[in-house]
Parts: structure tokens; sequence; C-alpha cells
DNA sequence: CTGAAAGCGCTTACAG
DNA sequence: CTGAAAGCGCTTACAG
């Protein structure tokens, strides 16, 4: 292996100037010293031991992006484009993105510190944890999706309200009164619950009040889902927090022999790839997964580069996009 | 930041014997020293510091995946499902997964080199370089669906030959005689060109050979795709050699107002799980993605505790999933 | 513009 | 079972 000692020997010089030279402090080397090295760099094929510059100046320029769950999470598409994006803006910036999967927050910090890690990302359920995260994490960290009380927090978000603002007032414009919620984790996820909280809140204000039977915390069996939209007053339309569970809702549905749209319409949350393609194609809300990385990335940076900069909680809008998953029932009759 | 020395500071011992506590090497240090440091390293909250330990030991313990292309790699789910699935099991063995993006190799030799990395994950196609990069690492190194020529290469892959043949021999059953090919890459792929060649074999040896016009290197635009369809002797069903392209077919065809299966018949490959989701569900060739990166994890670090270990190049089966995007054409008379 | 010295926090290799 | 010494390959901080 070819340290700095070797070239500084071949070149006659210190391993200081040597050090100058691989850190591209040009102005406090001689320009002949500066080629000479230069040269001897490429020859040798000298790569600079991270490991040892890690240790020396404590700062390793790793970047942990931190996933809460486990290997599925990845199968997830909307985790997978952020942490692809994610990843990739961070060796764009010369960093390594290292990638940890963690349940238990206290992993996190014993990773954290045993690589010196400069900063990390955080997609998932961590709310509960948070201050102690950053308690015990004098790093900069930026959070995605959070909904947690502290304040004082960077975090990149969407308005998760506004979505299923969106979509309760969309489904009542095409005629659906008596709607449904499909999806997990709104007692644990502050994402899901917001989408909720947004939807329902403007049912009410229409006057069409969701029922806590229609609040469903997980796409239902058949049974339950055979009494949704049989009985005397059937649910005619729900809302799926993500296209995922819009996906398995409609094949759930097929099953049971009703069509989508024309039996039963759905609508979706963040307009995945394959959302324009399913049967029907589904008709969502969209949110910017890209610009949500790139700002995560951004404002990492930024705090890496000045400690000193505010926390940020950044929302980014939603918009409804239609297709062909909901019904409009005032063309039916 | 608390040290090997604080701990034996506080405990009245060497650095040494912390540090053999550290590394679980108890048969070495007494009883009630262990105890006695044990709950010193609890209390302090020590975590020992990898950069120090990979500068001295030459051992980092991270694996690199390494992945071809940019941060759209990511985006397809088979990319996604794998990385995921793969930096999960890293983790499990208790190193540290770093990801990387690779477009020239040159930069990979740099980014191994420079953090010791222990070994080395690669997705895409790096099948030109292979041997470069295996002479420039010397470190235990996996590909994944790599068709290099290179002899003394861990590998694993799937039959993708087959799979193209599963795909033909399927169509010609349900009476499609003129077919077509639609997805990029063949060229660089071996992969895609590998899963093309059994098709057209199979085609062959059944009569009904693949005409160059009929080999489309990506999914073609709309004009191309009407002539296919609609001529004297019409192309009645396309094989996609992956999901994806399959989906985008599905879509462009949609476009021209040509339904599938009744019009025109698709059939995919890897049966990602959005396929049985889709409009109408895909006819896939099924590949088991878990299990490739359950094996390639093994494979590496099989070599890592073995750097004698024999080369390994495994192939997994796969087969045919029969859904509805195929049309039976002799049903249909 | 240049370099000698000390140190980052560990492990290796030895001696006892 | 224990520890003193040297060293991994860099950087920091200083002196000139």
């Amino acid at each position: 292996m070819v340290t700095l000692k070797d070239i500084a020997a071949e070149a006659g010089v210190s391993v200081m100037t040597v050090s100058r030279v691989v850190n591209g402090q040009f102005s406090k080397v001689s320009e002949s010293n500066i080629k000479k090295i230069q040269s001897i760099i490429e020859k040798r094929g000298y790569v600079p031991s991270l490991s040892a510059r890690s240790l020396s100046s404590h700062a390793s320029r790793i970047i942990a992006v931190i996933l809460q769950g486990d290997a599925s999470a990845m199968e997830y598409p909307y985790n997978a484009v952020l942490v692809g994006q994610i990843c990739y803006m961070i060796q764009d910036n010369n960093y390594s993105p290292m990638l940890y999967y963690a349940n238990d927050y206290k992993d996190i910090t014993r990773r954290l510190r045993s690589w010196y890690v400069e900063g990390a990302v955080f997609l998932g359920m961590f709310d509960s944890n948070l201050r102690q995260i950053q308690a015990d994490n004098q790093i900069p960290l930026v959070f995605i999706d959070s909904y947690s009380s502290v304040r004082q927090i960077t975090n990149v978000g969407i308005d998760d309200y506004k979505g299923g603002e969106l979509a309760a007032r969309y489904l009542i414009e095409k005629g659906h009164h008596r709607v449904a919620f499909v999806g997990g984790y709104s007692q644990v996820s502050g994402v899901v619950r917001q989408r909720l909280n947004g939807f329902r809140h403007a049912l009410e204000q229409e006057g069409f009040p969701l029922t806590e039977e229609c609040i469903l915390s997980d796409v239902p069996e058949a049974e339950v889902l055979k009494k949704l939209c049989h009985g005397s007053e059937p649910v005619t339309a729900f809302f799926a927090p993500a296209d995922v569970n819009a996906l398995q809702l409609i094949g759930q549905l097929d099953g049971l022999g009703l069509r989508v749209p024309e039996d039963c319409s759905v609508i979706g949350f963040d307009d995945l790839f394959f959302a324009q393609y399913t049967s029907p194609s589904l008709t969502t809300i969209r949110q910017d997964i890209h610009r949500k990385a790139q700002i995560a990335v951004d404002l990492l940076f930024r705090h890496i580069g000045d400690p000193g900069a505010p926390a940020e909680n950044i929302t980014l809008d939603v918009q409804l996009v239609e297709r062909s998953s909901v019904c409009d029932l005032h063309e039916k009759r």
C-alpha cells in the first residue's frame, strides 16, 4: 500500500508537503513541488486512507442514511426512490453514504459514533425518540416526514393533511358520500394520521362525517370488506394513504367480484411510478419524492458547513392526479 | 469522547486489558477485570472508534454495494429489493454497507481502497471491466447477474436463457406465431442478451423464427408499434425482458387503442410485486430476488472468512407465472 | 513555502 | 492473565 510517506520519500520532501498537495492546498506549496508530487501520486496510484484521515481529523465524510424497519423497508418504492436519490446526492457531494436499518434508537447512537459520522438522514417513524436521538448525537440530523413535537428539528415533509383534504373533497365532488379510510399505522405514523385527519376534517366540513367503522387500520379481510360495500348504506369509495395500499385494496376488491371504479372507487397517495399502469390507473395524491430528497440533502450539507444554521422545517405541496380509479356517481345515474 | 485509555485509567488496568474485553477475548482476562471493565464501559457509554480499529488492523468491516448507473438505478424495483436485502444482511453480519454508484470502474478501486473495504457486491453491467476490477482489488468480490467471460469469478445469477425459452414456448402454446421482443440494452447487458437468445432459440426450434424487425431495442414509438400490430402479418404477442418494460409497453399499446390481452399479449420478466396488480395482471417469468441477495451475501462472507475459497458461479432457476396478460388464441376462435 | 513533532484511538507482537 | 512499546497513515499546530 502506498502512503504519504512513500510519496514524500520519492519526491524528497516531507509528508506535510505531500499532504498539502493531496488536499489541494496549492497556495502553500511551490509550483514545482506540486507538479512533481502530483506526477508521483499518479504514477504510484496513491489513494489516501480515509480511516487515517478520519482518525486524525475527526471527520469521516460519511453520512448515515437511517431507515426504520427491516429489509422490507426498501421494497416499498417510496423508500427506495428516496434512499436512492439521497445516497446519490451524498456521493455527489464527495461523501460516502452508509445505510443503516434501525429499530432501536440506541443502536443509532452507537453506529453514528463508531464512525465519526458527520451527519444523518432519518426516514421512518422515529418521532417518539427524536428528542433523545438529537441529544445523543451532536451532529447535523435531517428528518424526513417527521411529526415530532420537538421544535428544534430540521425536517422535510409534505402537506399530508392537505392531501387528505384533497382526497375527501374530490370524492365528494364525484358524488361519494359514504367513504372509508384504509391504511395501517395511523396510531404510530404521523404521516398517516395527518392524512386521516385532513380526510376526516374535510368530510365533516362537507357534512359527511367519517364513522368509526369506516376507519380501517389495514386492508381488511374479505368479510369486513364485503359488509362495508354491501349493507344498506354501502361504502362507495376508499381512500388509501399510500398507493401500495390502494393496489392491495383493488386486488382484494377484485377477489370479491367488485370492480373498480364501476362498483367501488379508490384513491391513493404518493403517485408512485406504477400508479399510471395499474388497473384501473390510479387516481392519487401526488408528492415529489425527488424534491424531498434534494432538499433533505441540501439542508444536511448546509448544516455540516455551518453548524450554527437554524433548524428548518420544510413542507412541500401535494396535488391530486386524476386518473380512472374513481367513478363519477353523477354520470352513473 | 470516551476512549480505551479513559476506561483503562478508571479501571486501573492497561489499555490492552480493556481492548481484550471490548473484543470479547474473555479467556485472556480475569473474571474480576472483565466484570469491572464491562461495567465502566456501560456506565461511560464507550463506543469503539472504528476508524482507529480500521487503521491499525487494516480491516474496516465495511462492505461496498456497487450499483452501476445513477440515482435512477434505485427506482427500478428489482435493484431496490436486491440492494435493500443485501444491505440488511450485511448489517446483520455486523458489517456496514456503503452504497456506491459507479460508471467508471476506476472510481471503484479508488473508493474501495480509501476505506480498506473488506468486500464488495456488484450489481449491473461491469462485464467488460470485470477482469481489471478483479486485478485492481484483491478483496472478495461478488457479482450479480454477470455474464463476463472471466472464469475465476464469484457470481450469482439466474437462468436467463431458460427464462427466454419459457416465454417463447408459452406464447407458442397459446397460439402466438408472430411475436416480438421489446427491451433495451441487449447490446450491453448479458442478462437481456441471454433472455433474447433463449427466446429466439426456442422460437426457431418451434419453427417460428424471430425476424430482425421484431427485435426492438426499447419500447417503441407509437408509429413503429402500430405498423407491427396491424400489417398483413401482425405481431400478436410481445416478450419484455423486464416487468417495467412490460408495463410501459402496455401503457403504450393502450394509447393506441390496443387492449391487452384481447388485441395483443404481453409477457414480462422478474415478477415484481406490482405484476399481480397491473391491468391486466402480468404473466411473467419469476425469479427469486431475495434468494439471490441471500446467496450473494453468504458467498461474500464465506470468502471473507476464507480467502482461499474457490470462485463459485451460482445459477438460480426461474419459472413462468401465469396471469392474464396473454390471450389464448385457440380459445379466441 | 517547508518541515519536525505530537497525537488521533486503536491493534499487533512481544515479553513476562 | 497483564502490560509496555511500536506503529497504522494521516492531520493539527507550530516554528521557521
